[in-house]
DNA sequence: GTGGTCTAGACCACC
DNA sequence: GTGGTCTAGACCACG
């Protein structure tokens, strides 16, 4: 799986890095139990800061995403994390937000739904093809 | 119109304030020509330092929101902000991460379309009842 | 002549007007001995306050546009105004800040060039065009 | 490159700042990628707050002209501001009135676009000396 | 009255 | 180390 840093961006680097690598498993790049780069590796592949990485990997950790094992390192958590009322509650102020937005930017409700429609798709078919190509 | 701010979110305040003032134009509680507390006051009602009401304002008007007029402070613009390549690009980098999220948490995408389907006409419904209601 | 106010502009209202009504000199809309609307007229026709005007007026005089009578108010100057040392000194300044961006947004030094001429011989043109008439 | 602040001068601080710094670029003083000194530095050197510094360097990353980054801080961004529409409206406004300005006070047209050239030789060659000498 | 600018100094996130 | 945010308080230009 391939990851890319925007140096330039506002969002801090290990926020793209755990943006990247949720959305590696929704599209099934990243299997369950499947270990990912150690710390080290991953800090010199990209060009950053060996505590980024860790950052990125413990927040991914605290969200159940990840399992973190002294020895083998970073693995996909075998299950996925729980939609708690937390997230809820994130997912609807940001949702709200954006559709607002959206909204006032003169963007129609089907064009805004249809888009959402197929990044759904997307990560369906993603993780099938993956699925069957095993 | 009512703004909440959330001290002790690693949101920043400003920014707290330019999501609930777009908000608000789009669910018609600002309408356009409608013009904002000036910045000392908005400042002081919320208890917080006037130059961080001014930089709310300050990106809302760069982003096409408001216009600041000299005379009459802020107000929101006649019309509304462009929906530009850039804004697009962010906004799908945006959705996609967060319906890569939504999925990986076993949303389905039914849920996940109806949710946003249902702020939508929220914010539909609520600008058609004030304007007949003007 | 008529006068456009932006009140959107960051320029203050007075700069609009010392503005225009140099370029109204400048294409003959304003001929020497011309009187000008008095202060509460042009003030009451934009819709601005009558200080604003004033100090427009002032500046202008200051400058060597305008004379102003306490009986007949204000009237261009029959003789132009001095190109001093002051005003060489600030032209070149502004001039050489305004080609070095447009220089580095890849402007063509010709592009640049055609484009003063072509501002040059509209006034030229448009003064001819009125002495001939009268 | 030396910065020279005119404390009397009616321009802002940070507008005095960010036109110097264009015209570094245009000059080739300061390259493509090349770092800017930090906010807190170059505030000390010239004897400023930080927060204004701070605000020219914002300015100039919203127009395009740096990059900021959060482990290098501010550099020249490696691809020039695009010439906007709104780049040329504006600057077909402000070379009109410096035209009809200098058009009444008796400047000739060759005389104006002479200098104009002069200064557009002057940023070409001073950014091939700087190439060659590289 | 309005916002714009500047200063001074604090704390924080990120790297 | 970097910039980002926030506060507090001052002065100014504009209208």
């Amino acid at each position: 799986m391939i990851l890319k840093i925007d140096f330039e961006s506002e969002m801090p680097i290990y926020e793209q890095l755990r943006r990247q690598i949720i959305e590696g498993i929704a599209r099934g790049e990243l299997n369950i139990g499947e270990e990912l780069p150690s710390v080290r590796q991953l800090a010199e592949d990209i060009g950053i800061n060996l505590h980024t990485v860790n950052k990125a990997y413990n927040v991914l950790k605290d969200e159940g995403y990840l399992v973190i094992d002294r020895r083998k390192g970073a693995m996909v958590k075998d299950t996925f994390p729980k939609a708690t009322k937390e997230y809820y509650d994130s997912l609807e102020k940001e949702l709200k937000f954006i559709v607002a937005d959206a909204y006032c930017r003169g963007m129609g409700k089907d064009e805004f739904l249809k888009q959402c429609e197929i990044y759904f798709d997307e990560y369906i078919e993603s993780r099938r093809e993956r699925e069957n190509g095993r």
